[in-house]
Parts: structure tokens; C-alpha cells; sequence
DNA sequence: AAGTGGTCTAGACCACTCA
DNA sequence: GAGTGGTCTAGACCACTTA
């Protein structure tokens, strides 16, 4: 303090206090307590509640905080790891053992750029299925598969009423084909209306994009998944083993 | 800008905001112009700077815009596809052919979280290396690899001097274990300060963290890299081949 | 009904880039 | 020096949860 340290850089007010208040995370505050509310916090740090929110903010993207609307705010537990596909084996979505829960099947067109990979016309419809995926009892993704309907010639539609049963009954199917090989992709995006729903976020929530490709038949592309995790949670392990224990952030402890 | 529906179910006016820019900058912008400045464009929709700020926000998470202080708002290309090690083929980082660029190595205690995943004592210091990857010309990457000197044991550190050097040296001995496997995980996070200089973002921009941990002697861990991408031009690729071409968003044209 | 976080406003000033 | 995005303020009201 007493040296005149060359502070070219003024940091950000919000910045800093980020940090002051990552420490007492850190130090004084155990998982699941509630902080004090936002009108109170602003003034013990004597700024704006909207700078105070843009801390809050940026501590919540990095999974540290969980902010609900009229209850507060809490100290959030690590991140839990989520296996997405061991990576040595390649297995269609619905194969016996996935934790994900077949919602319903749809018969639609897809987004353009689903089609393009799909290498289906525009206009061709496709079986949506709709899946969410639940672990340690909390949603964490959920996810719509496109699935060409040659894919799937031996399904007689009239067989499955809607709803989950006619979801089962596509995946079913699916298992028929040979699979040969999958792609995966993983960026940033954020949360529709009916995503953020289902993950029981706000809309525009920020949530981790794994879109796979599914090939059969000599490299065609049998099936398309496009899934949403939720960012804030969610750490997507890749491993071979399914739960790996690295963290970003040490681990904490309560004073 | 026709007229405003009103809605039964109140959306936030930002998101509604976001959703005309976003159908705006599909029809009427193309790739690399610049949008009206921020006052401007607050005004042409009747609202604050702040609530038009939110939106903008949220396209640039998700890629759709870019910003720079002093320049102006861009609309962005489309995420590029990089490829973050081919799943079915484990090499160590440094190995010939990868696009990283060693920068330089010290030795330093790591983070408690790294030290715990590599079985070293808190106080213990560890090879870190700082790379960055550089794709199409801009830096999409920042790394810190820490590696313990007993993974490098015929490494004497007055062969290499300080820099890229010692890196390179580094890595070099790496090379010389046998890697039996490897185990990643992905986040989001906000960059830290130097990681945002290296990306030329500010602090905090939104990153996707890469955790990998390299095994080998028998199930040893024998380094750890935790790599930064940035999350707003970045899309993780997975698969066995580089470029997979599916877009989250449909293709852009201007008009 | 009370209390919380979420949205929104209308200003102000600062840091940065570029002509 | 002009123009841009980034930060910050001090209010207001709304949507939601809980008691």
C-alpha cells in the first residue's frame, strides 16, 4: 500500500469485487448458504446494485453462485461431471444404459443447417425426438435428435401412439443400423424459450452446444443430435472413465 | 421495425430485441459490417443504451456479433471449427504437427486443484508451459501445461535458456514417455487476466476450459493442461476428422 | 404481503482507436 | 479530437417465491 504501485491499468470496479468476493466464498460461506440480498450487498460495498449484479453475474457463469428470482442468492456446489459418449465406443443415443429420458417424437422439418447435415432436402420432414437427461436428481440437458425417416424404414408410425412410447419406438429402430462412426462438436450458446424450460433456467441462460453426427451405411449421416447443457453446472467429461475429478477452482471450505 | 406486438406473456423487451436484431443481421448485414453505434441504435428501437446493450451482449455470446472499444460493432464469421485431439489417437501436447506455439516454461507450485490431480505435494513445483494456438491467423487459445519434473527427469535446466526454448525443451523430453491415456473435460469459464491479453479480449470474456490429464507409467497422471478457448469464435471439434461443417445457426446472406 | 432477483431508464464519465 | 464501446450510478417497477 505505502509504495506508489504504477496502476496504469484501473481495474474494473465490478472486477474487483468479483475477486473480494470470491474470497469470501472461499473463506466464509459453505455450500447451499444464502447471501446477503442484492440491495444489501451493493451498499456494504458502497457501489451501484447493477455493478454489484455484474460481479454476481460473472460469478454465477463460472458456477460458483446460483441466483433464483424472489429466493436468493446461494453458494453453488462444484460442478458435477457429465460423460458425454466414452470416446473410444461409439453407441447410438438410446442404447441400453443412457441416462436420458425419451420425452416425445415429432415428425418435422429441420433447422437448415441440421438438414445440410443430414443431406435431406429442405422441405423433407424428419422424426424429432425429444430427450432430457437427468443426473444426481437435477436436469442438465436436454436435447432434440434428427433422425432421417430412411433411417428408420421398418417403423410403421401407427404403431406408437405419441409421447414417450413413440420416442422409444424410433430409438428402437435405430439400434438396427450399423453404427460406423460419430462427430462431436461442443460451443457456447444460449438457452430457447423451451430449452430453458426444460433445464428450468431463464431464457437465454447460458448453456454448453454438443451437436453430434451419427454415420452408417459407408459414411452417410444416419442422425443428428443437438444438445443443451447448462453451462453453470455442467463440466462435459470426454474421458474413458466416466467421472474425472479436475476441477477449475480449488475446492472450498467454510470458516 | 413494424409495429410491436403485445404480448399476453410480457417477453423482456431485450430479448425481443435480440431476436429482431438477430433476424436482421441473417437479412440484412453481411459478415465483417460494421452496425450502427450503440446510442444510435438504442434510439432506432425506442430503449436505453442498457437494454440495448443486453442483447447485444448475448449475440456476442453467441457469436453472431463482435465488439471492440473504440471501434464498433461487426457482425462475425461463423465460428471456426477447431479441433481439440482426435478421440481415438493420444499423443502428447508438443508431439510434431500440432498448431501450438510455445511461449515459455518456469517452475512454479501449481493450483491445489492441479497438484491434486497430479499427486504432488502442494509445495511442489512443476514444469509450467505457457503455449498459445493460433488458427486462421487469429489466437484462439491460451494453455497452461504443468508437468511434473519427474516426468522429465533427463531434463538438466541449464540446457535450455529462459522462453520458447526451454519450452520446446520441455516438450521435447515429454515426448520420450510412453502415453497410455488421456482423460479431458469441458467448461465454461471467464478469462483471467493474462489469458485475455493473449486471446485480445478483456478480462473475463467468456472461455471454454479444456482440462485434459495425460497418463502414463501405469496410471500415473504425468501432466495436466488446462487450455482457455475463446467461446465466442471457437467450436470444439471432437471427431475423428478436423473441420466437421455443422453450424448451430443457419448460413448468413446479405441481401 | 413481504422480500427476492430480473428488467429498465436516463443520464454521466472513462478507455480506447483512429484519422 | 471525435467517435466508439465499457463502466457506473440512483433510482423505478415487475415477476416470482414464500410465508
Amino acid at each position: 500500500m505505502g509504495t506508489t504501485q504504477l496502476e496504469t491499468v484501473p481495474e474494473p470496479k465490478y472486477w474487483h469485487l468479483k475477486t473480494v468476493l470470491s474470497e469470501a466464498l472461499d473463506s466464509e460461506f459453505s455450500v447451499g448458504e444464502i447471501l446477503p440480498n442484492e440491495r444489501d450487498l451493493a451498499a456494504r460495498f458502497g457501489v451501484a446494485r447493477a455493478t454489484l449484479r455484474q460481479a454476481l453475474e460473472q460469478l454465477e457463469l463460472e458456477g460458483r453462485l446460483q441466483r433464483r428470482r424472489g429466493v436468493g442468492t446461494t453458494v453453488a456446489p462444484p460442478r458435477v461431471g457429465v460423460a458425454v459418449g466414452t470416446t473410444e465406443q461409439h453407441v447410438w443415443p438410446g442404447a441400453a444404459g443412457d441416462d436420458w429420458q425419451p420425452a416425445d417424437s415429432t415428425l418435422e422439418a429441420p433447422p437448415a443447417s441440421v438438414a445440410a447435415a443430414l443431406e435431406t432436402g429442405a422441405e423433407d420432414t424428419v422424426h424429432v425426438v425429444r430427450r432430457s437427461r437427468v443426473t444426481h436428481g437435477q436436469p442438465v440437458a436436454a436435447e432434440l435428435l434428427y433422425i432421417p425417416v430412411s433411417s428408420v424404414p421398418d417403423l410403421s408410425a401407427i404403431d406408437a401412439p405419441a409421447g414417450a412410447a413413440r420416442a422409444r419406438a424410433v430409438l428402437r429402430e435405430l439400434q438396427r443400423l450399423e453404427l460406423e462412426g460419430q462427430e462431436r462438436a461442443v460451443e457456447l450458446g444460449s438457452a430457447r424459450a423451451d430449452d430453458a424450460k426444460m433445464l428450468d433456467r431463464l431464457p437465454g441462460a447460458p448453456v454448453l452446444v454438443v451437436t453430434t453426427r451419427y454415420f452408417a451405411d459407408g459414411g452417410r449421416t444416419a442422425a443428428v443430435s443437438v444438445a443443451t447443457y447448462r453451462a453453470d453446472t455442467c463440466r462435459l467429461t470426454f474421458g474413458d472413465t466416466g467421472g474425472v475429478e479436475i476441477h477449475e477452482t480449488p475446492e472450498r471450505q467454510a470458516s
